[in-house]
DNA sequence: CAGCGGCATTAACCTAGGTTAAAAATCACA
DNA sequence: TGTGATTTTTAACCTAGGTTAATGCCGCTG
């Protein structure tokens, strides 16, 4: 069994319109979700109203939040729909008990949890070394069909900077 | 077999002088290093010379590029001891060998990869949500002990900013 | 112990981005 | 097609942090 096959046999199927949340922070919960068409936001918000994008989901993805499902805490951070979305629920202590199972599908976690910390490797170098304005070049040229379906103002937030800020530099580099 | 059975059986003991590199930037490397004793820092260098720091590791970590060993790609950082170190080198083919062998040891790698993916989710949301200072405050309060083995500059490059800066937030925190 | 190199601090100045607010452009759809 | 809501742009002003450079402070080594 691998994670498709897991996912196929302990999924539960799960269709969200625009607009709503799978979970929130500070939520507990024990469950992961692959994405099999639409698209989400997984976003912080701080106290007093501030919000950042930790990263899009898209399709053929599996998203939720590692330190609620596996080291038993809140959730980190919500997560929404951008456009209508379906979505396939399964649980990580089921996961958990698979794997133990089996080998195969403990090597197909392995393969995604490395795919994962290579995409996350990435955005840490980014935000180290590169400022705002190479970071959004880098996006556009990265995730050019996504750039298209999102507003500006969660590019910003997922590049880290404000709306206005972005508008600046989409400002600089265009021409003047 | 779990993780610490692998090393100790297909790892190469290796012993660093302070300032000796494991690898550079751009290096091909087939290799992973578990760290037995001392401290090393993994760090980006742009070509114009600025220097930001990715991680301390210290001891009974496992560090090395996993876009190098599961990509097959180049090293994407640096890695140099900070003091005298012991480190226990194995290969990653080796690795994925034995994974595919052991079920157990594969389970003990999936515990190793959730484990760093939720340390790095947590850098992520403090880049993404708080400002220097406040990056400041928490790596102390998380990291006392290792805080008084670094030099400043080591420090503000690991919270992406110039040792200035955080020169000046020390200051405006104490008194004035 | 003199001198050198790295580290930390301070200061002056500069710049990118934050904040607030208002205007302009889009969009949603009734 | 008109109206309200949302998104984007623009502007004015502010602040954190970058840059450069000078100073002082060890600690090492010759």
């Amino acid at each position: 069994m691998n994670l498709e096959e897991f996912i196929a046999k302990h999924g539960v199927a799960q269709s969200l319109e625009k607009g709503q949340h799978v979970f929130y922070q500070g939520d507990s919960s024990n469950c992961l979700y692959f994405v099999k068409g639409g698209l989400l936001k997984a976003y912080y918000l701080s106290d007093d109203g501030k919000e950042t994008i930790k990263s899009f989901i898209q399709c053929n993805n599996v998203i939720g939040s590692i330190s609620a499902v596996a080291a038993n805490t809140h959730c980190t951070f919500n997560l929404i729909a951008l456009a209508p979305s379906e979505l396939i629920r399964f649980n990580f202590n089921d996961l958990q008990h698979c794997i133990a199972q089996s080998h195969t599908l403990a090597q197909s976690v392995i393969a995604m949890l490395l795919n994962h910390s290579m995409k996350k490797e990435q955005r840490e170098f980014e935000f180290l070394m590169l400022p705002a304005e190479e970071r959004y070049t880098r996006f556009k040229e990265k995730e050019p069909e996504l750039v298209n379906k999102l507003t500006q103002n969660d590019i910003a937030k997922y590049l880290g900077i404000t709306p206005v800020a972005l508008s600046r530099i989409k400002h600089r580099s265009t021409g003047v």
